[in-house]
DNA sequence: GGTACGCATGCAAGCGCTTGCAGGGCTTTT
DNA sequence: AAAAGCCCTGCAAGCGCTTGCATGCGTACC
């Protein structure tokens, strides 16, 4: 129980403590394999007794890596995103990394000052939820030779390195999969971000392509809550006739229908057949058991943190595009 | 559509293109007031010319401010905690500052760690989830100047400042309702949490109180995921008589179990009443309705921004326990 | 007209690390 | 026994900012 020390202690308490040079100590915690075991030894004494934390802020600003890698997503609340974060947080801690967390908004509003902020403190690397379409910042970030990786998309020109899926093939999967159970009179509820519109377009593609009539099609907003599913039901309700599957943008939003559903005396799926997007927990969990797409969330994670670490170890990285794919899971609600 | 410059610009660059000194660059953007008009507007113009975003790592170690607060939870995948994140990190942007999440896994054992981290990166504060029970750390963190934070509890000795209210609280009021409604055989499923026991304690206690026998409990494990609500379903079908209520650690238990009642044939409330946790949106929006307990995560978050503001602003902190209260909602699940 | 003052700016000494280069001591090779 | 190599360590020059102190200038005051 002693009392705070009067001052930070630095680097050079810790060498003078060990009898070394701060050189060495410097050496301790970035590449300890050539400092010698004995000195090693004398060095964790001294800074056990000091109780030294480095400041990393000096060492950044000194190594130009400032260990911090900067995760932007729209939000945080209702994620679909949240394995994601969670695989990588864990993957960078593994190699001394902190993530710093941006919330761009739905809208991604407040991506340029986050990216501004994360430039200003030297991120490492850049994780961004989705592909970003503004061109200046595309450009802009090109210039900087941070290391940028998008995710949960595929763009067709990545500003560095992306790692996703295709929604297009998602809407497409999902049509061809409704056309085979013999559904003839879909209905989507799709989200207004860029994402959920290229599954929509995938879907009404092929919808088109295997001979059917056109899907009807309603916009729900952002971010999706599960309020949100009321107002699709009222809209599905007014339809006539009913559609005979509903495809929601996410599976919050499918439980949210369900509910509504079972609640008008609707059975799903035997009247109204329910498909949703993400696999989350719930999905698998309600009764009766939701139809989904399935992400690997947490994969995208750790596929964007192997990338950042071929790239620290001096690998230059050739395939810039990794599709981690989906799959479309089969359950009782479709 | 310019190159990329061959090294990034410093704050030198931009005194040099400006023809002021670099102190006066610097005062530009930290305390632009005293800058000249004219001299700001051609400090403004250079810094568009060269493109120039400043280091924060040099300006952190020289000013001894990061900019950076460490806020810690446990994870974020189905979490309470996330409204409160987010009010928090919206917040914090207006000032500047950047949020570095630490995930600590729902043991808090990395803990240790991420304090570690927070610390070598000099933040300049550390939001903490729930209360650290750890007297090493408790200690550790005390002898520190960084402000900590500590929310949505209601320790007797805070590290430093907590904002939260009391769990213990929640559990009586819940008991008084129940009591007050007339139940009589209530079922507790209460996750393995620190916060959660205690609301549990609170519970038990004032249920006693009120001439009761004691209530059933039964554990849940975390993290809570949905699908945790058929375990839960499995224990309490087996009791005879049944229990007349269930008061769940959470919303997304409350919700589980009022599924897998419905598919089980019991009318909730009439057979079985429901009692959550949380209110997220869900709560409200389920068929019926869920009688919860409202926490205003997002006023956490803000209340604990402003305590960070008053303390920069050289305020000296008297009241170290911030209580946001909390609100039982009488919805139709009991 | 001289003194006092305030405003805007410059000077320069750090902030606490990292790392290229050099060198001393051992062991191995010839 | 000298030469060559290898390990380990130290020296010292930065990394890009911030800020206390000093300074020059214009205005206000007596």
């Amino acid at each position: 129980m002693t009392n705070p020390p009067a001052t930070i202690p630095k680097l050079e308490d810790v060498a003078l403590r060990a009898g070394v040079s701060t050189a060495t100590v410097s050496r301790f915690y970035n590449n300890p394999a050539i400092v010698a075991p004995a000195t090693a030894a004398r060095i964790r004494a001294a800074i056990d007794a000091t109780g030294y934390v480095p400041n990393l802020l000096a060492g950044g600003l000194a190594s130009n890596r400032s260990r911090l890698v900067a995760v932007l997503v729209p939000e945080i609340a209702q994620s679909i995103f949240n394995d994601t974060i969670e695989a990588m947080t864990a993957e960078l801690s593994l190699d001394g990394h902190v993530v710093m967390l941006g919330l761009t908004g739905t809208g991604n509003a407040r991506m340029p000052q986050l990216i501004d902020a994360a430039l200003s403190r030297r991120a490492d690397a850049m994780i961004l939820t989705g592909i970003i379409t503004d061109a200046a910042t595309r450009e802009r970030l090109r210039q900087r030779t941070v290391t940028v990786i998008e995710t949960w998309g595929m763009p067709e020109d990545p500003i560095d390195i992306a790692v996703g899926f295709s929604h297009l093939a998602v809407g497409r999967d999902v049509a061809r999969f409704l056309h085979g159970r013999g559904y003839t009179r879909p209905m989507l509820a799709v989200a207004e971000g860029a994402r959920a519109r290229q599954r929509r377009d995938g879907f009404l593609e092929e919808w088109r392509n295997t001979g059917h009539k056109p899907a009807v099609v309603i916009d729900v907003p952002l971010p999706t809550r599960f309020g949100h599913s009321r107002l699709v039901w009222r809209q599905l309700a007014q339809l006539d006739p009913l559609p005979d599957v509903i495809v929601c943008g996410s599976d919050v939003l499918a439980q949210g229908v369900m509910i509504e559903a079972q609640a008008a005396g609707i059975r799903v799926p035997d009247q109204l057949a329910v498909v949703g997007f993400g696999n989350m927990a719930i999905a698998g969990d309600m009764r009766p058991s939701i139809t989904t797409v399935d992400v690997d969330g947490a994969r995208i994670g750790r596929e964007a943190v192997a990338v950042l670490r071929r790239r620290a170890s001096g690998e230059r990285i050739v395939q810039k595009v990794i599709d981690v794919g989906f799959r479309l899971i089969a359950r009782e609600s479709a």
